[in-house]
DNA sequence: TTAGATTAATCAATCGCTTGATTAATTTTG
DNA sequence: CAAAATTAATCAAGCGATTGATTAATCTAA
């Protein structure tokens, strides 16, 4: 019973982060979700409290183990600044268009310019994402490895900046690719490999002395 | 009584413009936008016949020029691609910095994935900038400057993407940057020039032979 | 006077959420 | 063990509030 509990509410979670995903936060209601997940409107509340509730459960579901990544390759003493640029990379792409409905429905929420305690929560978590990448980019310049008038911060801007492009505008990336980037076997066969190589060139040729 | 008319349309618009960046297509209510544009609620449909008739209104008033624009250093036979590209990133950045509440606005409707006429529409017109700068690209690698192994779909993701991140997530580009971007200030005297310096010399780093 | 501009009042629809009741599962107790 | 008591899960119904839009009355200006 347990096990079931925890399916179905992970169902639930499943559900509301793809619809999330389609219409936005404010577009998503909780009886369409709850129609498409096969469950009573009121189950959402008697799990998640509200249907804030959902959105932070659907959040607190995604980024605990994404976290924990990116930092033990951070603070890898073993690797040098380049290797462990691509690790980050490798890791961070893979993550990324595997999970695309939650980084779509990140985005959306992020983007809004008046603050509140939603957005002041996701900024925290993100944050500490772009803080891993910069402490590599800062290490790797201080070490010599890296050219030394690098713009870390406008960098920064550049490798989550052409991620948000591909995964969080698919309808543009899609006709600017030539291929459906939502389709999940174009995204393992076409998208991750090609984005991944195309990273680290573009870093290497900013990056090298 | 015309001119003012007008006057009375383009505040509106503005105002538009401000709370639907600042709360999302659905999160704005027609209300708010009146009640802030001083107006009766009414009015917005007598002017524009919906909510959406608003929100295309903000759309048509703002792309018509830039489109031009765009399409005259694409068109311009007399300066080679290395200064087209220049020219574009000039243009391209100070429009949409200048503009970013419109912008932030876009990108928000765009990323949601389920498509609709909206989408539909604004999909066509972001299209129509993208085959500008990919002509230039394609034009550059065709004549032998840039370096015929670039990948160019995913270059569009990077300027693009890049330009994304700093206007679209303010929240986020200010901690990184260490000044508020959405200030008109720092955004002339800051962001701007660095921006566009940074943009110069990652594309040169990357298509360079 | 009259057409256009503006208003307050109102519409039906939908929103998130709560309620009270019912069923299913678990625990307690004799 | 089995009856009783308790808890958890699920449901239909409806709440008040808000949404975008419309109406009809009023006002303004040429």
């Amino acid at each position: 019973m347990e096990k079931e509990k925890t399916d179905k509410k992970d169902h639930i979670l499943d559900v509301a982060e793809r619809v999330f995903a389609e219409l936005g936060y404010d577009g998503a209601s909780t009886r369409m979700i709850s129609g498409e997940a096969g469950v009573n409107m009121a189950m959402l509340n008697y799990y998640f409290g509200s249907k804030e509730g959902v959105f932070l459960a659907i959040f607190e579901r995604r980024i605990s183990t994404f976290q924990s990544l990116l930092l033990s390759i951070g603070n890898d003493e073993n690797i040098n600044p380049w290797e462990k640029l691509d690790k980050y990379i490798d890791s961070y792409v893979d993550r990324v268009v595997n999970n695309n409905c939650f980084h779509i429905m990140l985005n959306r929420e992020i983007s809004k310019s008046k603050k509140n305690e939603l957005t002041d929560q996701i900024t925290d978590i993100i944050m500490k994402n772009v803080n891993v990448f910069q402490d590599i980019i800062a290490e790797g310049i201080k070490k010599g490895d890296f050219n030394k008038d690098a713009d870390q911060q406008l960098l920064v801007a550049t490798i989550f900046g052409t991620k948000s492009y591909l995964v969080n505008t698919p309808h543009i990336s899609s006709k600017v690719l030539g291929f459906d980037v939502m389709d999940q076997d174009n995204q393992n066969k076409l998208l991750k490999p090609r984005f991944k190589a195309y990273m680290k060139t573009l870093l290497k040729a900013y990056l090298q002395n």
